[in-house]
DNA sequence: TTCGTTTTCGGAAACGTTTTCGGTAGTTAT
DNA sequence: ATAACTACCGAAAACGTTTCCGAAAACGAA
């Protein structure tokens, strides 16, 4: 009834338990173990991709032959190589990407990690990365931390785990610990840091003018006339708001002016927060006279709120803010800011990583200072 | 002098000519061809990961076992999983992924093509897709288009070189031939549509209520007394520009107002175009008292010319504009529009890939409308 | 004992590509 | 004729994982 699918017997045949649902035999005579396999009906599975041996095959020829003359290479006959990529162009043939990656052991991606894509200036950013990197030749795999630390190191082990051939990251606002980034750093990975950096580690970084800005925002404030400068930074843990807050402080000695820790409030990105800062200094015995917002964002949403308590802008109060967008040359009145390209840095930040990439061994990790601009508007010019 | 690596013979041995450079030999006893290999000094190559062989090695079983421990498979004794992931997590094992989606054909990334990430819309779109891609599993790949079919066209390649899963588009304003989209459809891959979506394939679809949305601000207007309502609409071709300027005519008809042909001007995302618009309808005879922008940028544009024109908004002129971002509350008079959420927009067209790609044989593909919101404000409201 | 059964594991193939290295044939110089 | 050479190509291993299927061992029941 049931034969030996190895000698061919048939009384030989003894049941032998069960074997994944299905039923299992011996044949004593050859000391064989086997199950019937059912002639398995045809799964209609989705087209399949065109491989290099579909072409081999059709063209009677060994799969490595395909791969040379696809990629190029030199131990082969032209007329050869025109032939396979005739017949891998009429297949319409796309290479696995992954089984490439696999091989080659670089899969031409790169990560980025930035804390929220929707806010502009990062996907401005992202903007000038995917140019850069498209015209290198690498993909871009993006994530958000969300301003999270365990997120973003989730994000960076993820990114590490697709192989991405190299690192942009710019740090959330809890950051202030760098295992994550100092452990794939040592096992060699390219990184690259771009603005919201981190100086305990030797990556490439770009970096905007954040003390030179602020200074030269404050002093710009100052020779307008104000003498009560406030100033609405960011997280006390972020490097970027240090270094804004230091430029700050730099412009108010340079004029010898005295520095007033009740005119100091530090934001976290909370919705709102920067109102409070506000309501703190319109109560103080001395109002402020001018004020700094280290994220533009808090600059506009102060501007609002002075107008609805119908403080004048910039007579009374002269603001500035630091970063630009479409917004702050609409809002009434302008505002004055402190200018970066976003779009360029990105592509700064990408053309170092890919640099980084190729050049692995002999890549001299620089920090790299964009060139910013003041730009004067309605909101801080008295006449 | 020189030895035969077969025969080990050395009088045998004749020179044969170079072979990538290297010196050939020939042994006449064993008729071989062989090159001398040098010891291979030592690749200082960065850290290799950790392999599933690697911890078999060091347990002394097989890598298939260890595949099933790490797997949850239930063909293992408890204690030797036990024991497998013991080492792996003490080796710090992460499992190549390149590896895994090419034996199992699938990748869990998701590919997305929008026409521009810094367009705050799509921004916004993009973080509700991460959100629950993330959630599910899914990693997401990214690219823009910049408005150019072509560049679409190499996108979808490029993802689907990548072997994404699933694929989420947005199409660029010059597409209006769909035939990366068919051919990718009927491979297999699914494929889910958002916002600029595209009625030849049968694929699920996101789309906001563009001729509701139209027609509500438009009715709005007629109702606060406007007679004469201009639109500035978007591209031609976009099938969301058609919808939208559909319901501005019926809202028209609706009221019984004509439809006059110079009060409908086709913009193309082009820098300043809507002022061009704005300029040629202040120059008729009859200006317009209403304004629908079908996208808000233009709106703005439009607010700001006006006030420099000292045209006095709504009073003269009243506008509305479709889609909302925060500059739309902040410029003054703020703008009246039909809201929607990008955000959640993402993650519904998100949620439709992934049961797409996890059911694909019974999917059935829907159209999914968001809920939008007329939000009024002062470009509009007439007491 | 002897057969049927279950549990656990390993060998090998598979995914699609690249790369290494030798075989073969043909060519040139001696 | 033969040593030295070049040009072209294929077999096989490698990348790291999963999965198929049988082997081995241990156990239970008749």
């Amino acid at each position: 009834m049931i034969a030996c699918t190895k000698c061919g017997s048939v009384e030989n045949i003894v049941k032998s338990g069960f074997i994944r649902g299905k039923q299992r035999l011996f044949c004593k005579a050859c000391e064989v173990h086997f199950t019937i396999h059912l002639p398995q009906k045809e799964i209609n599975k989705t087209v399949r991709q065109i491989t290099i041996v579909d072409i081999a095959k059709s063209l009677g020829i060994s799969p490595s032959t395909v791969s040379r003359a696809l990629n190029g290479r030199s131990d082969i006959n032209p007329a050869t190589r025109q032939e396979i990529i005739r017949v891998a162009t009429e297949m319409d043939y796309r290479p696995n990407l992954l089984a490439q990656s696999l091989n080659r052991g670089e899969t031409h991606t790169i990560g980025v990690v930035i804390p929220n894509i929707e806010r502009p200036f990062f996907a401005g950013v992202l903007a000038g990365i995917q140019k850069v990197a498209t015209e290198a030749g690498y993909r871009v795999m993006i994530c958000q931390s969300n301003e999270s630390h365990s997120t973003e190191t989730l994000n960076v082990q993820a990114l590490v785990a697709s192989r991405v051939d190299g690192l942009l990251i710019s740090h959330s606002k809890e950051t202030t610990s760098f295992d994550h980034i100092k452990l794939q750093l040592k096992r060699g990975l390219p990184i690259v840091h771009f603005d919201r950096v981190c100086n305990e580690v030797e990556t490439a970084k770009v970096v905007q003018e954040d003390f030179e800005g602020s200074f030269v925002l404050t002093e710009h404030l100052i020779l307008q006339g104000c003498k009560r400068i406030a100033v609405c930074a960011g997280p006390r843990e972020l490097l970027i708001s240090v270094s804004r807050l230091n430029g700050y402080k730099a412009a108010l000695a340079k004029y010898d002016i005295p520095l007033r820790e009740e005119l100091i409030y530090h934001t976290n990105f909370i919705q709102g927060e920067s109102l409070l800062a506000l309501d703190g200094w319109l109560n103080l015995p001395q109002k402020p006279d001018g004020i700094l917002a280290v994220h533009y964002a808090n600059a506009i949403d102060m501007i609002v709120e002075l107008k609805k308590r119908k403080i004048k802008i910039p007579s009374e109060i002269a603001l500035v803010g630091f970063g630009d967008e479409l917004i702050a040359s609409l809002i009434e009145p302008s505002l004055t800011v402190f200018h970066h390209s976003p779009f360029q840095m990105g592509g700064i930040a990408a053309k170092m990583l890919v640099d980084n990439i190729i050049h692995k061994d002999t890549f001299q990790p620089i920090l790299q200072k964009m060139h910013g601009e003041l730009i004067i508007r309605q909101s801080s010019l008295r006449k």
